[in-house]
DNA sequence: CTGAAAGCGCTTACAG
DNA sequence: CTGAAAGCGCTTACAG
């Protein structure tokens, strides 16, 4: 047995025993272990060398206290099944690894736990909070700021303007699906819509609607999906069961639109976009599957998820929490789901966007499709 | 403005600022938010008001400290792509805070990190782990085991027995989609790998071979995906590039599944099941869907997640690290990603499983499809 | 049941 | 650069 680098199971190393192994304060050892903390080389050999044979690591905890900072991160994200959600998680643990922060992660509860969460993210002494999760009230975003607490909100934001946000452009995309599906040459619109009063939801909506109404149509027709999979399935079926069934159906996620393309698909016989197009929001992994080929907004899961990190670390830094609010572009990718536009399309990176201003340089410079 | 509970922004309230208010001493205070600690009603109350006039919330970094438990649990997930970890993680989220414990979670990162990962956890003197990323060396696990630490992993297990595990029954999973495949009449099989010397991965195809051998045939053709739909792809295309394409294929899991039958029907176009069956693993939420409908094996989340939360507090309660494993059952799910046999499929709770020694419940009792 | 006091493992002025 | 000491906000014997 080597005796240096085996230490047996039992309360981890303190930083006095390694000061008493190392012949030194207990000081000069908390001082190695601190950037920039005045500490001779000599000193420092010593206690790192001390240190690597009994197998101690600075405890965070203790730090935290003394400190008060935690370099904890809360993120609230009650709801998984939505595939955007994970990828956002990991784009999150990259980048809070990066800034030497950690994540408490806060998932699969509802509306009645939302009391308890917020109690538990409290008594933990995050550095600063994500809100990430549809469900929540904004209540819990504001009780937040109350206590002091940094919070950005994660693809949504409240009604009143008290709480820092990143979002893409809901209401452009909303807007730009609408000039897809007119230029398409549809002529029956439909929603189906998520969570009715989710900022995500009425800023996409209300795009669309503004977009249609910019050429002239009526608002779409509008069924309530709520997010999930079963209850976009129902609203596809009401939709086509319709006395006019819709030529276009915009979905307010690719999660659900998922469901809408399987029920028109196996449950009306339907061909898409044949007989009818079908356009989502959000550009989740399933959309590029060649099964849905779904034409989509995309929300870059990575620039916003920096957007958010600064956000979050400027009001740490600073203890200032004046309200921010981040609106990142997204683009349309043009897939198969949707009959497409005789003009507007472009190529990027491999992908097919719809941008209807760049219609001239497809014309001169790209190959129009 | 209600004096009460309005409180600006500043440092937390802390149990002697409690105490001073309520006119009891810190000790008190403690006793009053510790459960089973001895505190008269009256005081109790009286410490109840002042802590609710002053939005008091016990500081549980400090409690920590002083307790040696920091009631949080480490779970190290590199990789959330596959439906099946956001999934898990979830029921991890909402069983954890039954159990009054928190997660601190790792992911987005690689192997190379994986020192530093570790090195994270340690500092923040987590109460327990749970490993459930494949691409993790299993010397972090034991190097939590070393520190004394307990951990289970999840999903997996390592070839040398140290450390606890839960897992399904993949060897037998894997032996029962062999006497599916042959029972539907196949006689030309292949295996699409994960990971290669993952254990799921092992178990799955020792499983298929063995149970490909008890009927008579050899072993499968195989290709490696390493659990990424690219590279499923890629290898579902050199299947079919053989001078003798197998009539069956077995993917070691539902994530790759998907890439593998959208290669066979929009890259070869070929029907499934007509021409080719595919069968995957885990029932993920994808798997159900409509336009893949895939023929899987499950691996429940939810007793999956009890059996690793009950492994990981035995070992906190009790100290005590001998490793112990639980493999639970799962259950083929047939859809229509591959031929039927013709016995042994049983209705349950709305699934068609494919239970062969169930055959004459079926005859007798159930409706034969 | 209650309070005074010690102590958890650190960081950080303070004085040398 | 270094060490002795105070203090972060709690829990928990200890004595009453």
């Amino acid at each position: 047995m080597d005796g240096r680098s085996v230490r047996k199971p039992g309360p981890p190393v303190t930083s006095s025993q390694v000061a008493e192994v190392a012949g030194v304060s207990q000081s000069a050892v908390s001082r190695t272990f601190t950037p920039g903390a005045s500490i001779s080389p000599k000193t420092r050999a010593k206690v790192l060398a001390a240190a690597r044979d009994l197998g101690y690591r600075p405890n965070a905890i203790a730090r935290s206290l003394i400190t008060s900072r935690s370099r904890i991160i809360g993120v609230v994200m009650a709801y998984l099944e939505n595939q955007f959600y994970p990828t956002v998680l990991e784009v999150l643990g990259r980048q809070l690894r990066q800034l030497n922060y950690h994540m408490l992660l806060f998932t699969g509860f509802d509306a009645a736990d939302s009391d308890s969460v917020f109690d538990q993210i409290m008594q933990y002494r995050v550095d600063g909070i994500i809100l990430a999760s549809t469900g929540l009230s904004s209540a819990l975003a504001e009780e937040c700021m109350a206590a002091g607490i940094p919070v950005v909100l994660f693809n949504r934001t409240t009604q009143r303007d008290v709480v820092s946000s990143v979002t893409t452009d809901n209401h452009a995309g909303g807007w730009r699906i609408a000039d897809f599906l007119v230029a398409g040459g549809h002529r029956r619109f439909a929603y189906i819509a998520g969570v009715a009063d989710s900022s995500t939801n009425r800023d996409r909506h209300g795009g669309f609607a503004a977009g249609l109404a910019a050429h002239g149509f009526g608002p779409p027709v509008v069924r309530v999906g709520n997010y999930t999979t079963r209850q976009a399935a129902i609203a596809a079926r009401e939709l086509m069961g319709l006395a006019e069934p819709p030529d276009a159906i915009f979905v307010a996620n690719d999660h659900m639109a998922v469901a809408v393309i399987d029920t028109l698909r196996h449950e009306f016989g339907l061909r898409v976009p044949a007989d009818i197009s079908v356009v989502g929001y959000d550009n989740v992994e399933p959309a590029a599957w060649a099964g849905y080929a779904i034409t989509t907004v995309s929300q870059p899961a990575e620039p916003m998820v920096a957007a958010t990190l600064d956000l979050l670390m400027r009001q740490i830094d600073s203890g200032a929490i004046a309200p921010t609010h981040r609106v990142l572009p997204g683009d349309l990718i043009v897939r198969r789901s949707a009959r497409l536009p005789p003009r507007g399309l472009i190529e990027r990176d491999g992908a097919t966007l719809y941008r209807p201003d760049h219609s001239l340089a497809v014309l001169t410079k790209d190959a129009a499709p």
